[in-house]
DNA sequence: CTGTTAGCGCCTTCAC
DNA sequence: GTGAAGGCGCTAACAG
């Protein structure tokens, strides 16, 4: 019996007399045969296999744990929830800037390597320059989350930062009577950070009573949130809100705040930003905005999807909408404690 | 030139005259060449992935969110890890019942389509049959995350759950006074919630004073916590201790318990198994079993990347110890809070 | 040092 | 309906 007769039968395709079929079933059955998925990646050129990687933003101390991969985990399960009806698996990579050296350079020969490995690419976080991510869309259908649009052929997926910054600013201000604002801001590096930033400035800037307090840059984890701290109350002027750019930051201020004794919400309001699922659990209940992180990775999976079926369309840049999620850690009062 | 000498200078290897060698890294570079890795896999006989697998546990109703995966990201964190310096990827799917119709046939097919793409396969919970898993394991390297150790050939790495759940018992009783526990059991299939139901059933047979009020049946989510409550208070006795499986099901339990308005620890202790991250941050902070779940990962990883050097060596098994974490649900005085 | 050759396992067209 | 043949892109062995 020939090759090409089992490859029917195994796709079930019509032209096979029903005998032979069964026949062939019961071979491939007995002998538990699988067929190589190289192999057929190759001839028919696809691997119906999709990737995602991210860089693990690690601070410079022993911020081991739980930090950088909550977003990560997020997309994560959007990307494989909608590829799982599929069936593509999903390939993951996960870069520790640390544990290389020639960064650049590093850093590129990883996502070619990822890039061979898949039909489509999705890009969560921490990239690098955009030049090489240019030069791998032209190659390769790549979407980006959250990353910014400059980048050619990627379609992209990002939020609202705007908007939710907005919200969260006049909330304190507004509803909480809060003068004096300490932001914590993400890396300059992260486009999501950067707007961040912006809108925090550019509404802060709308009120006549409200003023920054001063300002620190963190590295989106846990620890970056209790070093802003250390340097807050190392500061001339105590602030009465401090507004993190993303929720681990806010976290570890608030366990550093509390080391110091200074209580949440009652001395000072603390916010932050994607709504955690832990944030909802903590004591106080983290006052955020809401990010649909696990939509994201759907629609970036989708975006691409689209893309590896029709490589020239034009490029798509979807921004979905954030919430603001009023909490307790802002002052507000809570229904009945963390539920 | 050559293909060969293509693939000599793209391996690094020696026999090119340096002038040679340069020109080829130009043109690549040019053409941003990227060897197509299926090709490559198919050359070798070696695919430079490792698979991970696992079905996500999902009660009927609406149990969605950060359910079953707690455990399974844990496990992924591991892998990931341990393959990272290798330049390895880790290629995922998650199996989600509800979706797929002839569960068993289904089931296999999937893991058998994975195995087609991988040097090696984790399978993290939730597998089928065990003969299935037999065939599976005799044709490529297995590793069987808290597996039977039934399956032959399969390496496995699980956890000491009797040593825990007597610790845990042992706590409640000895130290806090309960009687009437009440036992919240995981799924009849899985491997560890058998060995913690015998536990604590033999554990609590050892004690003259303490009886069991009662125990429900849970899938290891949240829900399933909720659901154990509502049959408690429901029940004819009221125990003073809720033993459950795992975290996330003591979790639902203890949001449940504080819908009903009793108090934790208070009226009634609350533990669970596994200590995921989450647990330090509720209040009260769960007093729990630690499990070292990204261990696990590696372990396992580590196990497979060995069989996969030597195929035909003896399977291996390993148990990882455990360890009683002791906060505040039990009924033990917290330092200051959840930190 | 470099080119040639023979597959790796499967799919696809084309004869039969 | 079924078999034969060519090629997917790369590596490894062998010539030169």
């Amino acid at each position: 019996m020939s090759t090409a007769t089992v490859s029917r039968v195994v796709h079930g395709q019509d032209r096979v007399r029903p005998a032979t079929r069964q026949r062939v079933l019961e071979v491939i059955e007995a002998l538990g045969y699988v067929p190589d998925s190289a192999a057929q990646s190759m001839a028919r050129r696809r691997k119906e296999v999709i990737g995602l990687v991210a860089v693990e933003a690690r601070s410079p101390d022993t911020e081991i744990e739980h930090e950088g991969l909550l977003f990560i985990e997020e997309v994560l399960r959007g990307v494989e929830s909608t590829l799982s009806p599929l069936g593509w698996p999903v390939l993951i990579s996960v870069r520790r800037p640390e544990l290389s050296t020639g960064d650049d350079k590093d850093a590129y020969q990883w996502l070619q390597r990822m890039s061979a490995k898949v039909d489509g690419l999705v890009i969560a976080e921490g990239f690098g320059p955009e030049g090489q991510l240019a030069k791998l869309a032209a190659r390769i259908p790549v979407a980006l989350v959250a990353g910014s649009p400059s980048v050619p052929y990627a379609d992209i997926v990002g939020i609202d930062n705007r908007a939710g910054v907005t919200a969260l600013v006049r909330h304190l201000i507004e509803e909480h009577g809060r003068t004096r604002l300490w932001f914590v801001g993400g890396p300059r590096e992260a486009p999501d950070a950067q707007e961040r930033r912006t809108a925090f400035a550019q509404t802060l800037a709308r009120y006549q009573g409200a003023r920054l307090a001063g300002s620190s840059e963190g590295r989106f984890g846990a620890y970056s949130g209790r070093l802003a701290v250390r340097e807050i109350l190392a500061a001339p002027e105590v602030p009465d809100a401090i507004v993190c750019a993303n929720d681990q930051m806010a976290i570890g201020a608030i366990q550093e705040l509390r080391g110091a004794g200074i209580r949440v919400p009652a001395d000072v309001s603390v916010t932050g930003f994607d709504d955690v699922y832990l944030g909802a659990m903590l004591t106080p209940p983290l006052t955020t905005v809401h990010q649909p992180m696990r939509l994201l990775g759907e629609r970036a999976c989708s975006l691409l999807l689209d893309r590896i079926g029709e490589p020239g369309r034009p490029r798509r840049i979807e921004r979905l909408p954030t919430r603001l999620v009023v909490r307790e850690s802002c002052g507000c009062p809570g229904d009945a404690g963390p539920a």
